[in-house]
DNA sequence: CCGCCGCGTAAAGAACACGTCAAGGCCCCA
DNA sequence: TGGGGCCTTGACGTGTTCTTTACGCGGCGG
């Protein structure tokens, strides 16, 4: 791999220009756009392999940048914000950002957290291989897309599959439910955490061994589930 | 690394003499400014490594070198202020400080903040990817957002898990109320300090061995709370 | 010395989120 | 054309969480 390819989304000049003398002098490729428009159409000419995207810019709201970014690419983005609008923060994580810096940031963390999300990006497309997880009442293949309970094979309709392999490979970690909408349903379906509720309801039937009591499939009131082993 | 890189901003000579002589004493690279506007040139000519700025300078108000200092740098900020302006402290804090000391100060303490203040800043860099916190009677991991104590899980609601978030992302820093009210409630909650209340002496409960006293999530009083490791 | 302000704690009602059941509609395939 | 699976939607009971009120304590200033 020759450089690897930034785009920096800011509609403020200093910070542009800071940002393409320390990223240029440390060998990456550097993209500007200074809002939300010409970042979507940068993002689609220039494929970058990461977007540093300040959220406060002037045409577009941060989340519809990344949302917009989300539709047809997985290119990681880590947002800018500054240190007042954390809700905001929230908000761009749930609409699929990757990691955050707050600003004022220090260049040496920003470039830490750069390389992270590039390499976190380069390693999960090799990983792909064979992936079983088991807990004591069931089984799930992420390559075969089969789940096994006692032995026996668990029919699940396709969105039953789609929420337990989100579930499956965050495993241990809680996943919000806009992130989980957004993966299963689209961008569009965001708020309709009704469906969790009766999707979550149906996996449960099929897999846990007390449904009522749940021992895998966890609620997090208020914030999203988690898949535990 | 070689010296440590301090910029001292104040206008009484005496405490600038002070200061030169011990930090230098203690291996310090010392740079001195005495007004507002020689202090954000010195910081852009010499790269400190943690500023230490007094409050009542002569030409510019402290939060506005604060702000100043963080259109562009991330650099670590302890206040200097006289114990009599409180209320400009909460505002220091809010524009973006780090810590302060109150005048008349010990040496000691003000030693001890300025190494904490570097120690942070040093880490904040490393840490990319996984974030597990760790004290003496309870853990935080931000990313699968699960906090344990004596190995049991320990469930948090949303807006403890907000407050907490916010706390421990600032580790080791003082948040002020207004800034954590607003990352946590929202920017038209700002004055509701009343919630804080409540909401750490929940979090003390759940998590302090003796919530009476906490060793961890500390009060200042009249300025906001503090995570200690 | 007394009063005020900020903090910590407890408790209660209101508001919200969740789980569950069931019915309606769509699409695909027989 | 009929049927079955699947997704969506609505209604309801229950439990949890947020918000608000009340009160005691301690420090600081008048």
């Amino acid at each position: 791999m020759s450089g690897t390819r930034v785009l920096v989304v800011d509609d403020e000049p200093q910070i542009l220009r800071a940002l393409r003398i320390n990223l240029a002098a440390r060998g990456y490729q550097v993209l500007t756009a200074v809002d939300g428009a010409s970042a979507l159409r940068a993002a689609a000419d220039g494929k970058p392999d990461v977007v540093v995207l300040d959220l406060g810019l002037p045409d577009l709201d941060g989340t519809e940048v990344i949302a917009g970014l989300r539709g047809w690419s997985g290119v990681p983005i880590i947002v800018l914000s500054a240190r007042t609008d954390s809700v905001d923060k929230v908000e761009a994580l749930d609409a699929g950002a990757d990691d955050y810096v707050t600003k004022p940031f220090g260049m040496d963390e920003l470039l830490a957290r750069l390389r992270a999300a590039v390499r976190r990006a380069a390693v999960s497309v090799g990983e792909g291989e064979e992936a079983v997880i088991q807990t004591d009442s069931f089984t799930v293949d992420l390559v075969a897309k089969k789940v096994r309970k006692d032995g026996e094979e668990v029919h699940l309709t396709p969105t039953e599959w789609g929420v337990l392999e989100v579930l499956v490979r965050n495993r241990g970690r809680l996943v919000a439910q806009k992130q989980l909408l957004r993966d299963v349903w689209g961008p569009a379906y965001a708020t309709e955490s009704h469906y969790l509720r009766v999707y979550l309801a149906q996996l449960r039937r099929k897999l846990e061994r007390e449904p009522a009591r749940p021992r895998h499939l966890l609620t997090e009131p208020g914030m999203g589930y988690r898949f535990e082993m």
